[in-house]
DNA sequence: GACTATTTGTAGCAACTGATACAGAATAAT
DNA sequence: ATTATTCTGTATCAGTTGCTACAAATAGTC
């Protein structure tokens, strides 16, 4: 009854990701979006309606890749002190990763003025850190109500630590980066909340 | 032996500083900055050469007042432990205040791929990050040496992961800030690093 | 093969970007 | 008062921004 789509959507997406992680929202301007994801502003608008649009559709697709990856090593670890630990390392991956786009991960680099002024991004990332947080209070209430952790442990105040340093890691990254350094400042960090 | 400057150039630096504090550095257009200001092209261009450099110097002028409220905050404090605390509470206190700019600090909004790409903002920005760390450090070294804190108290470690996490705390204030629960959060968090 | 529905590329929009050219005004030393 | 020097406002630059109008191309249905 109609025409059908010439490109993939799917490859754009993963293209059109690319290049927001690499420049951010703001900074990334529509004609390069569409030369990276091939297509012209007619595929475009038609599809895809806007760049807020396609920038949501972009950091979800990512999530959904990089979130598997990290909740992956967060719940096939033995414990969950092990498994917050594979976690940061799965970070830290990414950052020696040498055709990542950024040091700043897609999702992080959401968090900004910019971005979260949007009421439908500012939804989005918010639910989307709750997520992940339930997650992972999830994994270590499993491991405090095996005995794996003190009584005194309180998953619902250490995640968000744990988040919070998180985001401070990309940034920090930013500045200047070097594996060895930030695995010891990990590794007293975790062990100090006791994990 | 010239014509004297009709503005005053402190006023127009802090009028600035409030502009890019609330819109961030390449979100703020010069058309709104000069009109901020209270200055045309002619002065603008003159005085502080580009917009780079006005960022530069507004970010210059913005850390003089504030690391000298941290500092005192930090240094005033009867004990390391309890100058840290303060210090975090300049923060929230900065974050509760009604007339702040924006929830993201000047400088931590300066930790952002865009200023982080000119080389000498780079420089500036990494150069303030360590003179920051260099005095906790020190309030630190000075509290271990005076067997206020533990022999393996590591400062060298520990401030590093103060300020990723202080950075990450700028970032979370962004999505959603709860007073009560970031006082909580911290408590643990400092208390768990033994401070 | 006509009809309808959808996609695609081209051209162009008005608004905005940081920066500059330059004439005129104001200043201070001579 | 003259001169040299600096400051200030206006006009304007070329390039970019996100987005839209619209005609041509492509598909499935009758």
């Amino acid at each position: 009854m109609a025409r059908s789509l010439e490109f993939d959507y799917t490859t754009a997406l993963e293209r059109g990701s690319r290049l927001f992680w690499e420049t951010g929202y703001s900074n990334t301007s529509l004609r390069d979006l569409l030369k990276k994801m091939g297509i012209g502003e007619g595929s475009f608008y038609n599809t895809l309606k806007s760049k807020k649009n396609a920038y949501l559709e972009c950091v979800k697709h990512y999530n959904a890749t990089v979130n598997r990856k990290r909740g992956e090593a967060l719940f096939s670890a033995p414990t969950a002190a092990a498994g917050v630990r594979a976690l940061f390392q799965t970070v830290l991956d990414c950052l020696d990763d040498p055709d990542t786009p950024s040091r700043l991960c897609l999702m992080a680099g959401s968090i900004t003025p910019t971005v979260l002024a949007e009421p439908d991004l500012h939804q989005y990332v918010e639910q989307q850190m709750s997520m992940v947080a339930n997650g992972m209070v999830a994994r270590l209430t499993a491991d405090k109500d095996a005995g794996l952790l003190p009584e005194e442990f309180d998953p619902q105040i250490v995640v968000p630590i744990l988040i919070t340093y998180l985001q401070g890691i990309w940034r920090m990254a930013l500045v200047s980066y070097n594996r060895t350094r930030f695995e010891r400042q990990i590794d007293l960090f975790l062990t100090s909340l006791g994990l």
